[in-house]
DNA sequence: CATGAATGAGCCTTCATTCAT
DNA sequence: AATGAATGAAGGCTCATTCAT
């Protein structure tokens, strides 16, 4: 399984040097590393861009110049995490035979996910619980979710769907609700949610591999 | 319609604090009744101490007399609110006949819950999304749920349980993870983020209907 | 002849002491007073709000609690600064007989009063040059002037206008003009400005006094 | 009618300064009138050096090869339009018969100039306010417009002031004086001072008319 | 019990200016 | 000659919190 922050955070390690001519890319990228890094150790509200802007090894006013405020580096970071996470659910898709492997994979895989950054995400709801613009980001993230899973059950290796006994409004729901589902329950086990609760978490995790494993059934 | 806000006070008291002498314990429910107000319109971040105290009609100081400090009084307000909640949740249980009948009522009643206090909701994630004493509070409130949840199988009505087809934890799993779907969607439902997903409103109560009732099958 | 200084600076000489209640008022005019000297001293973007406080004696929060911004403390001060003006003005044309010693008076007086507050002058007019409030502010103290001088023409001891050889609007329009020369040459003289242009200052002050004479006459 | 910028430009050499060779002076003049417009639009302190270059197609570097600092421009815009105001005025005597014409003249060309770059002229009057240097350079202009002042009354057409009444003292006074007027009154209409205070505008320049046209009598 | 008044620490953001290429 | 990229210093403003009365 490939380490997902090493797509999100592709130059973690870097010298301050002076940057070369041409280097404005690499360091929006090295800014943005940075930030989901910081993100997720110390929070939203834990950090300033002061801080973010140094653990990228830059001036304050650097950030500036890439990123007009504290809330769009955020969102940024976040929109990666998530491009990340369904590029790594395609992965696992083309990998696995069976709906059943399917679903345990990538359970599995979005459980680690949210597991290594649950400080990023934490501080994502921290922001879309206010913030109404990130409220809108978020949401439009959620769309693209409900559309790529929608074309999972479209995909090549299940294209026999001859009849659809939902419509598709229904199935819009039951996706949605899915994701809600497995989205909170992850997050829930990944803080330790579950463990206080004194949940077992491998029966959660079966609980939510047959959860996924009936919304990929066409 | 009784005002939210006049219940949420009187029932806040967790472990049953003696009202003291005087004016004090009036006090402090008038101050928990305007931060719920406040936190509901303005968010957590979207405040300060001081305009609490003055939403109350008292000076700056006075707020520290009777909390320790701004995330106390979010709890105790939140605290109160769950408290409502499931009171609520008892005495529609207590009118209702059929499952059908109370997955309904439930679904109904927590549903205008969260519509009407998706502000303090807001606030309260915001803040168990960062802050780790709001996180194990939280996690008490959930233990409550669950073992509210549990109770209710087991209420006179419904208390011939005789064959467990599921285990104690497999049923607390299920019982866990519907409490997170029913929060996290009819979250999604009050603060209009199913809309923006163009999912039709009816279908998504029809569906979590059936997980509540499904849950409370003793 | 009063110093105009007592009057906008009641209170310079001040210990930072631990305010007691009710002692609001007296923090205000000790901040307006600070800001009055620090403005004349460094010019308007020649400190900081932070630096206004502190020369009040107090921390940088406190000056909020006072005034909104920067910007209009310096107004404040300005506006105290006219005020001062136009009672010592007052002052003047009560205690002399002839026009001829009124324009002397007025002339003079409001000479050391610019020599004094030139820096605070100086900040005023490089804030009335960019800022759009500051220019609605200086234009209704202007208005005040123009009515103060259309009052003095009207004064018991000068009351036999019974004929007006002049319209009202030429007459309005003789006082703006009469204003502006005399605020923009006393400007001038304050600042050295006349000096480096080797003007005789004598010559200049003589001028003024028949500017304002003529303009005093019924 | 020609864009003014287009003049300010050219003329801007105090001491004639040899251009040199390549694009060195045309980037200078390029960076000047972009500078000019940019400085009337957002004022002073409403721009920074960077927009000031990249307004003139520049990078931010390039500014300070050709501009010690952003005040330096300022100053050099200044100047030009001081010269042009002068040419225009030069031509304007040039042009006209008797004092009265000239007045005028003279009076409605100095109020279009004020007019058409009053954001230019508040800029200065920013800066003149405050800093030193800016207001060094401002009295050199204006000994500038008191000599040229002078000059005209020795014109050609008017030079048999066989019988000076006033000690050439005097007159430089006057001539000051009625510059000061002059711009102060001229700067109010410009801006809309004038309206605010309720003077009409015909009233206003006809004794403006008035005062040049004695400044200008022999 | 309640409060008027005050605060230190700190966050977000900007700007004039400078290198290395 | 021109520039892309970067910056240190600072400035306006806020907030949770605390005394002395």
């Amino acid at each position: 399984m490939e380490a997902p922050a090493a797509r999100v955070v592709p130059t973690l390690r870097h010298r301050p040097v002076r940057p070369k001519r041409g280097e404005s890319a690499g360091t929006r990228a090295r800014l943005l590393t940075a930030a989901a890094a910081v993100f997720n150790r110390d929070g939203y509200h834990g950090t300033d861009s002061n801080r973010l802007a140094r653990a990228a090894g830059y001036a304050p006013a650097t950030f500036y110049k890439h990123f007009p405020d504290k809330r769009t580096i955020l969102l940024a970071a976040y929109e990666a995490w998530v491009t990340t996470e369904w590029q790594g659910i395609g992965t696992a898709l083309r990998a696995s035979r069976t709906p059943a492997e399917r679903a345990e994979r990538i359970v599995a895989l979005v459980l680690e996910h949210h597991r290594r950054w649950k400080g990023l995400r934490a501080s994502l709801r921290a922001l879309v619980a206010t913030d109404p613009v990130a409220r809108r980001f978020h949401r439009a993230q959620r769309r693209r979710q409900l559309e790529l899973l929608a074309g999972m059950r479209r995909s090549p290796r299940t294209d026999d769907a001859a009849t659809a006994p939902n419509s598709a409004a229904t199935r819009r729901v039951s996706d949605a609700i899915m994701l809600f589902t497995l989205e909170r329950t992850l997050d829930a086990i990944a803080e330790g949610e579950t463990d206080a609760l004194g949940l077992d978490t491998d029966i959660v995790m079966t609980r939510l591999r047959a959860i996924v494993g009936a919304a990929l059934q066409p």
